[in-house]
DNA sequence: TTTTAGTTGACTAAATCGTTCGGGTATTAT
DNA sequence: ATAATACCCGAACGATTTAGTCAACTAAAA
């Protein structure tokens, strides 16, 4: 699981698209406008999200593109997924005798972090995020509250926005 | 928060000198040799390490790098930030006037996010990956018992090691 | 049939990644 | 002192990724 700013386009473009899409296809023009992303590489973006199948394209005037499937089923990881295919981390390919016979400690290492983290991005939906979008924010970060977690341990102050 | 593998290197090496440090400073040549990357490159994320006060060095024969910090104290968050700082996605540079004249979506969504993959980084200790590195290795991934978090809603049967 | 809008592919500049090289400087051992 | 060790620094490199551009094409609607 890699996370770049790839992905969070890509996030964003596919919650333009449900948010405006209640009524017909959104043109690709339309989202460049209103999330200031480059045409040209929204088109890049939506060539992978239309064959990952996380949309439909509608061709001809009144075009666009729709979700192909219901947001509430459509995830984070899968849009990351489709946009950022995934290398993995573990520079043995997989193998399990990476280092000398025993196996590297990256392998397991990172096995565990991606899995969480994966594991959260797939826990939310675009249907989620169209709703804490829709909200009028609250106080500073009531997002997400079904996903809670246990505090750090470390009350580090550095600061969590834009990280 | 970027997810690279930059920062998986520098974890990576960061542990073997929490497992190797019990005796004296770590050479990075011994780390090269250990973890398999470059000495050039590990002579590079050190620095930066040092900086960011988490490791110490000692020159000269016998010399090499002790943690700066308690390996309890030293959170993943910690390592990655050190390394691989981060550069905000939010393209309008933490302003708030970013699109129009509200703040553009990426602006909340990604701190959402973010907060949240960032706390549970910085939940993880490298004495909790060293923990988990000396255990003989159980059955699938029983690793980090304590973080547990809600399953995804969607079961999609997708692999999730090396993602 | 002309216009709209998606589709594809090639192509580019810039940045990042991981690495290599060549020099330094501080410390220890001889 | 001198040599060996090991950190320190910076420049450069090829490969990949990022983000964007351009041109030609196809399907569909007016």
């Amino acid at each position: 699981m890699r996370l770049t700013t790839k992905g969070r386009f890509a996030v964003t473009a596919m919650i333009d698209v449900t948010m405006h899409g209640v009524r017909g296809p959104v043109t690709l023009a339309a989202i460049s406008e209103r999330q200031r992303i480059s045409l040209s590489y929204l088109e890049q973006l939506f060539g992978k999200l239309r064959r990952h199948g996380m949309v439909e394209s509608v061709r001809g005037p009144g075009g666009g593109y729709n979700l192909a499937r219901d947001a509430e089923t459509v995830t984070v990881a899968d849009v990351i997924l489709a946009v950022d295919e995934p290398i993995d981390a573990t520079q043995c390919g997989g193998l399990e005798n990476c280092l000398d016979d025993r196996r590297c400690m990256t392998h397991e290492l990172w096995a565990g972090l991606n899995a969480h983290i994966f594991n959260y991005l797939r826990s939310v939906t675009l249907a989620d995020l169209v709703r804490q979008q829709r909200q009028p924010r609250g106080g500073e970060h009531a997002v997400l509250q079904d996903h809670r977690h246990p505090a750090g341990s470390a009350a580090s102050p550095e600061p969590v926005t834009a990280a």
